[in-house]
DNA sequence: ATGGTAGGTATCCTA
């Protein structure tokens, strides 16, 4: 089973890549972040003639959205508010061959990295802490789960352009580090990526639109994951990062992060 | 040190 995570920032800008995306991916299933798009205007018809028929879509105006669409059924799917707010931004599915899949789009968190100050910091911060407890309290502890989506944070020191500059630069500051890391432990989570491409190496996943040329400067940040529950790091054979996308006019400033996974 | 761009919507907010 291949499987790709991707925020489209506006997926309706996007349906035009879709050959592209599945060529590139030859994804089973996708997981999207940013739809910015009401359920009623989704493109589902797009989705569906390239085989992608189960879908599972929760959006909203204007902002965040999140969708998955399969060729695979899906047997059931949940949704959950976060932070006591309906603002779409996770979706869950469970496919008939028993792998639960997360979709997730945790929340930017402006720019200032102070709850005090920043309510949007504070937000981030609590739907991390929200996250780790929903995993910490699941049972039983050996399911098949896959945990993907924008999370906003880049964890490791060569997941950021620089790592003492971006330090007090909101995604890569201790405390969301912190808390990235209670969520990954929470279930035993492991990085599905960095299985396959060792923390020595910079990887990123995300270029800021800011810059003149975005290759050139190579500001990145990874702030897209593949997470996967102990009960399937045994069956992944491939991880993929399609740096290329980024190129595709009109693009998104994330790329799309795919993981194979036996069965 | 600063400001740079993009998307959706409404004339600004979020990223």
């Amino acid at each position: 089973m291949r499987l790709t995570t991707w925020n489209v920032n506006s997926v309706r800008l996007r349906t035009g890549h879709l050959p592209a995306l599945i060529e590139a991916t030859r994804a089973d299933v996708l997981c999207l972040q940013e739809t910015k798009v009401i359920d009623e205007a989704f493109p589902r018809d797009a989705f569906a003639e390239l085989g992608y028929r189960h879908q599972v879509i929760a959006g909203q105006k204007n902002h965040n959205g999140v969708a998955i669409l399969s060729r695979l059924p899906i047997d059931k799917h949940a949704s959950r508010v976060w932070c006591e707010r309906e603002d779409c931004r996770h979706a869950s599915i469970t496919l008939e061959n028993g792998i639960e899949i997360h979709d997730f789009y945790v929340p930017a968190g402006g720019d200032i990295p102070d709850p005090e100050e920043n309510p949007k910091f504070a937000h981030k911060l609590a739907f991390l802490r929200e996250m780790a407890a929903y995993f910490r309290k699941r049972r039983p502890r050996n399911a098949p789960i896959v945990l993907v989506g924008d999370l906003n944070v880049a964890p490791l020191e060569n997941d950021v352009w620089s790592h003492k500059q971006l330090l007090d630069v909101v995604s890569h500051t201790p405390i969301e580090v912190a808390l990235l890391g209670d969520v990954m432990k929470s279930y035993g989570f492991v990085d599905a990526v960095r299985r396959f491409v060792p923390p020595e190496q910079r990887l990123y996943t995300w270029w800021s639109y800011r810059a003149q040329d975005w290759a050139k400067s190579d500001r990145g940040r990874r702030l897209d994951h593949v997470w996967v529950s102990p009960a399937l790091e045994g069956r992944l054979r491939e991880a993929h990062v399609h740096k290329a996308a980024r190129d595709w006019t009109p693009p998104s400033d994330h790329v799309p992060v795919t993981v194979e996974i036996e069965g």
